[in-house]
RNA sequence: GGCGGUAUAGCUCAGUUGGCUAGAGCAUUCGGUUCAUACCCGGAGUGUCACUGGUUCAAAUCCAGUUACCGCUACCA
């Protein structure tokens, strides 16, 4: 039986377009899936989208269309964008197709019956205005993060799928499979974070209407992780008949991922998978972060690369090279248009395209565009060979440990050494004297076995680029595979060529720089727009009246004494001065403050607030600040009163 | 604070179980060549392998400690 091998990419959250970094992720895992596919592997690439939930149905809200309407169209763009990059993916899920959402309600169903999902009580923190429920820790100055209003304790019923029950089991299954996890620096994340003591987890809304709906009980909805997880599964015909594959294909191979969601793949995927009696994938890869300038890239931060953009101007294949060869996979990487134009200069037009380029024109100008001859080989031939045939292994080892960027570096020692070869061999030289014509065919056809072993090896990192220069040498289809890479010197004789128009044409790195400079700052400009339009939610203050304001007690307080908290990294503790007593309080801001600065400053305090213990201390009181929000990051500016203000004066 | 990761040429990184004068690519510089997209080939460099100690005949590689940065996590009344 033929092997099989499943790969999977994330499915993709289609509230917006998608940026470089998913393109990134779905690249590496078409490269893999071409790999496998040369090697003779029967291949399932799965990718698809992630469509339900409350952040869609109030985008879509906010353009006034169904939520339907709104994803089909996003999707519509996305499977434009993997058309353009060239995405070989076998099957594409969406989580609104009917046959998936049918067998999240079976999933839901099975799981129910057993008791790993039962029905509770989801007790929390509510916004009402927002209808979300936030953890404590979530809020942000005890009020809701997203809008910042008040959140009041409420519970509703909700269903609940038994995670705590799985710790052991999971930490049992990363013993026994060291390599499930990778990279494995991530296994201790996950131990640390299972070991801190799991929570069953909250798996149905009753907030929002778009998702699939709980069949036997009316209003719920199945929450992210059932459904989306499970897109793994049904896409192969788990518990529905679109499909009939899951025995042949599960269990995966490689769910491949950016390494921010390795921890639902890795605890509650396999949690629920261990609930229904299904065995768990093979491995889990989270990559890393394609990063802008050493920030992360993300549409909030307003560096977003235009994936069709850097197409267009490049060509796919320049931009999956680019990714595939510069950024270690499983590191962090930085994208720069100057390490890109870089890569496509020297990688691509000064050593690969001129290699075909400098042979094709030597084999047209020489021989009139057909090798012919008998032709001498030379022990001088000798190493190019040997290079070449041992070539394919090499790389065959490289793509399954998972070093993409590797396997490029070897396959272009390939393309060095036939650059060198010529430099060694002369063929101007050679082609200055009829009686070296046998030798001269000779050297010509080495280097169309040379360009032929690198365009076969290279089909899966540039697709469009390698049938290119295969077509250019007339390649059988028969020769255009792993197979035939067995031996060096099996590509018929008489090679016939077709001279073509430089495959990478260099860039003027000065002129394009600033010319991307330009079209950003439009592009920014344009997109800033764009989100303003998308994501902004208007603020609506609930009213208070005059009496509700007033029973907060905001007064002056000086700092009498500051100190760290221990074994915190935020907390400073304060004793301040309210005008009658000292008392203590704490606050979180000790990633912006220094103790010494504060002693001594004068402060707007909340005094009535209900005192809490924090790391064991009571803190009677809250100092205030404002929220300064920074390009990725957060910080708090505490609201200073001048000195001449006494403290214990009212605030109002 | 806990757990983990990283620290190697100007830049991006390789360095497998400790073993010869520490590597690759890019950039720099000198030379060669002209078939080719002013490209290719060869030579030349530059490094206290973060710091300090230790183990060893021998350490970038192992151990302890220190520093910096990153990740997960706790703390933000």
């Amino acid at each position: 039986m033929q092997n099989t091998f499943y790969i999977t990419t994330p499915i993709y959250y289609p509230s917006d377009k998608l940026h470089i970094g998913h393109s990134y992720t779905t690249i590496a895992t078409d490269v893999i899936s071409r790999f496998k596919r040369m090697q003779g592997f029967d291949v399932m690439f799965l990718t698809g989208t992630d469509e339900h939930g409350q952040k869609i149905e109030q985008a879509a809200k906010n353009v006034g269309k169904t939520p339907k309407a709104y994803v089909d169209d996003i999707v519509e763009g996305i499977l434009k964008l993997w058309e353009l990059m060239n995405i070989s993916y076998d099957r594409f899920i969406r989580t609104t197709d009917d046959y998936h959402e049918l067998a999240i309600q079976r999933i839901f169903k099975k799981l129910y019956d057993s008791g790993d999902i039962y029905k509770g009580e989801y007790k929390g923190l509510y916004c009402i205005p927002d209808e979300t429920f936030w953890t404590e820790s979530q809020l942000r100055d005890g009020k809701c993060p997203d809008c910042g209003r008040e959140v009041v304790e409420a519970s509703e019923e909700a269903y609940f799928f038994r995670l705590s029950d799985y710790a052991d089991r999971l930490l049992k299954h990363y013993e026994d499979n060291p390599t499930f996890l990778q990279p494995e620096s991530r296994l201790n994340e996950m131990k640390s974070f299972i070991n801190q003591g799991l929570e069953d987890l909250c798996v149905s809304r009753t907030s929002f209407s778009w998702g699939v709906p709980v069949d036997f009980d009316p209003g719920h909805i199945v929450y992210v992780w059932v459904d989306a997880l499970s897109n793994y599964i049904t896409a192969l015909g788990y518990e529905n008949d679109r499909y009939d594959d899951f025995d042949r294909y599960w269990p995966a191979d490689i769910h491949l991922m950016a390494k921010e969601i390795i921890r639902f793949h890795s605890v509650i995927w396999p949690a629920l998978l261990m609930a229904q009696g299904i065995e768990l994938p093979k491995q889990v890869f989270g990559h890393g972060w394609l990063l802008m300038d050493g920030g992360k890239m993300g549409k909030s931060t307003g560096n977003v690369v235009d994936p069709v953009v850097l197409c267009e101007r490049y060509g796919v294949d320049a931009v999956r090279y680019y990714l595939m060869r510069e950024i270690q996979f499983g590191h962090d990487g930085n994208f720069t248009n100057e390490s890109l134009i870089g890569r496509i200069n020297s990688d691509l037009a000064n050593d690969l395209g001129n290699l075909v380029s400098r042979t094709l024109s030597m084999i047209s100008r020489y021989f009139d565009g057909v090798l012919s001859g008998n032709q001498m080989l030379t022990e001088a031939d000798q190493d190019i060979r040997q290079l070449a045939e041992q070539l394919p292994e090499t790389v065959v080892e490289c793509i399954d440990s998972m070093h993409l960027p590797q396997a490029l570096m070897e396959i272009f020692k390939l393309i060095a050494r036939a650059n060198k070869y010529i430099d060694e061999t002369l063929p101007w030289k050679l082609a200055g004297d009829k009686t070296n014509y046998d030798r001269l065919s000779a050297v010509l056809y080495n280097l169309c076995e040379a360009i032929r072993f690198t365009a076969v090896l290279l089909e899966p990192f540039m697709p469009t680029t390698s049938p290119k220069i295969l077509d250019a040498l007339n390649t059988p289809n028969e020769l255009r595979s792993l197979e035939s890479l067995k031996k060096f010197g099996v590509l018929p004789k008489e090679v016939k060529v077709e001279v073509i128009p430089p495959l990478f044409p260099r860039i003027d790195l000065d002129k394009e720089l600033s010319e991307l400079e330009t079209l950003m700052k439009k592009k920014g400009a344009s997109s800033a727009g764009d989100e303003v339009e998308d994501t902004a939610t208007e603020e609506v203050f609930d009213e208070i009246d005059y009496d509700h304001f007033m029973s907060s007690e905001l007064r002056v307080v000086k700092v009498i004494s500051c100190e760290k908290v221990e074994k915190a990294d935020k907390l400073l503790k304060f004793i301040v001065n309210d005008g009658k007593r000292e008392r203590t309080i704490l606050s979180g801001i000790a990633l912006w403050y220094t103790p010494e600065e504060l002693v001594g400053r004068k402060i707007a305090a909340v005094l009535n607030l209900k005192p809490a213990k924090i790391r064991g201390i009571v803190s009677e009181g809250m100092l205030l600040s404002s929220e300064v929000k920074g390009v990725d990051s957060e910080k708090a500016s505490l609201l200073f009163i001048d000195d001449s203000v006494p403290e214990g004066s009212r605030i109002r």
